[in-house]
DNA sequence: ACCCGAGTGTTGACAGCGTCAACATGAACA
DNA sequence: TGTTCATGTTGACGCTGTCAACACTCGGGT
């Protein structure tokens, strides 16, 4: 557990503060993250934080930022997994997404949800999200390629595929989807409809 | 402005709080919001709120569920405004709906980020999307008839319409998309891929 | 006309929170 | 060995949500 890259008085609070927050969220959500109580469980005095992040907000960002390189890793490991085999791919990502959402909802919730309990701008979170983008991206132009999506402008069918299954999973941390649905089908729904959309040839307007 | 519908000491102080909530929460943010800021506005003791609400996250739910029902309001004339003129009211409607999140970023996060702030879980907000999911279902519903939609379960495909405008609306809103993007051709392309996503007809898998 | 009770508003108090300044400690290095 | 800087601690402050106790006031029953 204890990596000890360098020592201190404690170990390596920096990672153990990190750490205790994400396993505080899990458990009780972002409001049950107190530094007060992450620096108790931990056997440091309150203040002990402070010397590692500059504030509360900053050390929800750092977490909130693991948590994308987790996702990120995640999607990327199934877009290795499944090489190269055509439309499946893109969809996998986007089912494995929306799992990963629903796995760690609480800190989910914190990595869009920053602004809600933090007041202020945040600009080390602008673009926390941008190694996500450019993977979708990378995947998209893939398909243009292959034939399987539709040309045009990648970056912005990004933020559509990514807009589809935000959206879903973000309805059902919230609650706001009927608790009776089949989530799971859902999922496989809302892929295959987006896929259909990028697929289709647009007609008219 | 004072609909004293009936007459308390301080007019009708519980209209009073819900409306001061609201301008709080466009001005400066849900954490900007405290009791004792809004009473002091309105002129009463950081306590009177208590004789309306039990606590303030029941003032900021009932803030969010208004907020919902504005925005239905706000689609279903949106509905009625574009008589039976085909799909496009369909899209027309998913436009709107992101429309009305950006113009109320502040109000629509607090609509979708209750737990964030509440550690509570807070059942009179389930089901508060449910107006406006039965206003989806109807609209699906219609659009199988005239042949716009595909047929299919209408509840699931309302959920993947939701998800799509919410995901854009909430992405937008976080800042987790590229402030150099036309936000208004986003939102187009994505109604856009959506139906075509939804009429087209499932092949394969 | 009176009174009284319920509805409404106020005051004082408390614990918990994030944060800071001042101080303590201990490890690394000269 | 001694000094310095990173790290951790303590005390304090103001802000918050909340509660108990008290005060007002208005409407209805006598």
């Amino acid at each position: 557990m204890t990596g000890h890259i360098r020592k201190y008085h404690h170990g390596d609070l920096r990672a153990a503060l990190l750490a205790e927050a994400a396993v505080m969220i899990t458990h009780g959500g972002v409001a049950s993250v107190t530094l007060r109580a992450i620096s108790q469980r931990l056997g440091v005095s309150r203040a002990a934080p402070y010397r590692h992040f500059p504030n509360k907000t900053a050390l929800l960002v750092a977490v909130a930022a693991a948590g994308f390189q987790r996702l990120e890793a995640r999607l990327q490991s199934i877009d290795a997994g499944a090489p190269r085999s055509g439309i499946n791919r893109f969809r996998r990502m986007g089912e494995e997404y929306v799992r990963f959402a629903l796995e760690n909802p609480a800190h989910y919730r914190l990595m869009y949800g920053k602004e809600a309990l933090t007041r202020e701008d945040v600009p080390e979170l602008r673009g926390v999200g941008d190694a996500l983008l450019a993977l979708l991206v990378d995947v998209i132009r893939a398909h243009h390629r292959s034939g399987g999506i539709k040309r045009g402008n990648p970056e912005a069918q990004a933020y559509v595929a990514w807009s589809a299954v935000h959206g879903l999973a973000s309805l059902v941390i919230e609650g706001q989807i009927n608790a009776a649905s089949d989530v799971d089908e859902l999922i496989r729904q809302t892929t295959r409809t987006l896929l259909d959309g990028l697929r289709v040839r647009r007609r008219g307007e």
